[in-house]
RNA sequence: GGAGAGAUGGCCGAGUGGACGAAGGCGCUCCCCUGCUAAGGGAGUAUAGGGUCAAAAGCCUUAUCGCGGGUUCGAAUCCCGCUCUCUCCGCCA
């Protein structure tokens, strides 16, 4: 959420930084709105006021066994129009609120302008892509291995599930280990096991709901449960609602999760293989810092998850979002690709993302200033350390032989009893 | 799943219809005293909004005692529903 203040005193500015991110900021409705709204709660406050002080006069009166009823009488009307007023208040706040829920973030200076993933800007590149030329895909690999099977998923579930067998699904696991023990050894973070479930308050704080509800599987309860579309909910709302000590800062917290999503709208998109599926696992990196450290740390946190990469030798780029590709709730965001020989280009593996204070302010997410001892907004990061599935590919892709037979990287080794290769 | 108890500020804890945004204590901040330390004295110390203001301060004001509703001129306090925590029983990986 965009702060209030900024809003009323400067639209059109944030109209134009929005903008910038192809948002169009409906000025006229937010002025209308807000000159209603304060006509409104003006009005209501006073007669609030009048109502406090008038039970104030009563207590008193009784107090000194005076005759109570001439204020009664007065307190009748006063009663019946803060009702009115308070109930109409409640409904023009709602929609406010409404409208302030669904406006994006601003982006930071530094993000490049653009309109789609055509305008990103390259970074730097680490590493040597291989060739394309005689690479299979991942899923053939797997199924040539009869390690990887869809057909299986898909009569257990349906499209965009698998089934990993033997030591395809223990290469997977062996992929979580040795992405935590790094981000934790190396890195700084704290392991946390955290719910796959969580409550429409979660997912408001990290900006899924209201707008994105139709990406997410909901669950059949009385509480409006849906399972995590990534751990980054479930964590950054560690959070919410809490006021942390500055010295305390950054927080630096490393999650592996399961992820759920409907992929609604992505009909098409990736079909085969297991780029994109309704259920796959994720290492994710969260942060909380000071403000004035979080563009710092954005690019430190981007750093922990390209060790990965490194460690694995899979050769990536990093790229900046340009305005136009941005989630909804960054500020700032950097994409790690990986390469990925069948299909001859880099594809995502990694999101990194500074929110600045917009997660923090709709999840109350604060820390006390040690000057002023007042609570502040604090700065939420996060990033895939990485995407577990996605590296499985990368490793399947870029380590296979002429024969098929795939080379287990040597970082990853000792995590498989010694394992060098997976062959049939 | 059954029975019972509870939820108050950074923490502990009092408060069962009116001067309570909340006693008291702890903690913290500032000041005084004390040649260090310890002890003592005084003052201050919740959060989120709104209005005024160029802005800050200040001033005015609203809401908040787990959450939502209700009764009442007036609710931390009474009533209803919910959530969570604890204890006991049952069940269970």
């Amino acid at each position: 959420m965009l702060d209030p203040k900024l809003l009323r005193a400067q639209p059109e500015t944030v109209a134009a930084q929005l903008a910038r991110r192809g948002f169009v900021f409906d000025l006229s409705r937010f002025q209308e709105l807000e000159a209603r709204r304060k006509t409104l709660q003006t009005e209501t406050e006073k007669l609030q006021a009048e109502r406090n002080a008038g039970s104030k006069r009563i207590g008193q009166a009784k107090g000194r066994g005076e005759d109570v009823s001439p204020i009664l009488a007065d307190m009748d009307r006063i009663k019946a129009q803060v009702a009115a007023n308070e109930q109409a208040l409640n409904a023009l706040q709602t929609e406010f609120e409404d409208f302030a829920l669904g406006l994006p973030n601003v982006p930071h200076a530094s993000v490049p302008d653009g309109k789609d993933e055509h305008d990103n800007v390259e970074q730097r590149r680490w590493g040597t892509p291989r060739s394309a030329a005689g690479a299979k895909d991942h899923a053939d690999l797997g199924e040539a291995l009869g390690l990887m099977d869809f057909a299986a998923a898909a009569k257990l579930t349906g499209a965009r599930f698998v089934v990993l067998r033997g030591q395809l699904a223990r290469l997977q696991r062996a992929l979580i280990q040795f992405m935590l023990d790094v981000h934790t050894r190396e890195h700084g973070y704290q392991e946390l096991y955290v719910p796959y479930i969580v409550n429409a308050a979660s997912l408001r704080g990290t900006g899924q709901l209201p707008k994105f509800g139709e990406d997410l599987f909901a669950l059949k309860t009385e509480q409006d449960w849906r399972l995590i579309p990534t751990a980054e909910v479930p964590v950054t709302n560690l959070l919410r609602e809490e006021i942390q000590a500055a010295e305390a800062l950054p927080l630096k917290w490393v999650a592996h999760t399961p992820c759920f999503r409907a992929e609604a709208g992505a009909a098409g998109k990736d079909t085969k293989g297991m780029i994109r599926q309704h259920q796959f696992e994720k290492v994710e990196l969260v942060q909380a810092t000071l403000p004035e450290r979080s563009h710092q740390a954005h690019e430190e946190l981007t750093a922990h998850a390209e060790a990965i990469l490194q460690k694995l030798e899979l050769p990536y780029r990093v790229i900046t979002l340009c305005t136009g590709d941005m989630g909804f709730s960054s500020a700032k965001t950097y994409d790690i690709e990986v390469w990925l020989p069948s299909q001859d280009r880099y594809r995502e593996i990694s999101s990194c993302s500074n929110f600045e204070d917009f997660q923090a302010r709709r999840m109350l997410a604060r820390y006390r200033h040690p000057e002023t001892k007042k609570p502040e907004l604090l700065h939420t990061l996060n990033g895939s350390g990485l995407a577990v599935g996605r590296t499985l590919v990368a490793i399947l892709e870029n380590y296979q032989d002429e024969g098929g037979a795939i080379a287990v990287p040597a970082a990853l080794q000792p995590y498989l009893g010694g394992l060098e290769r997976i062959a049939k």
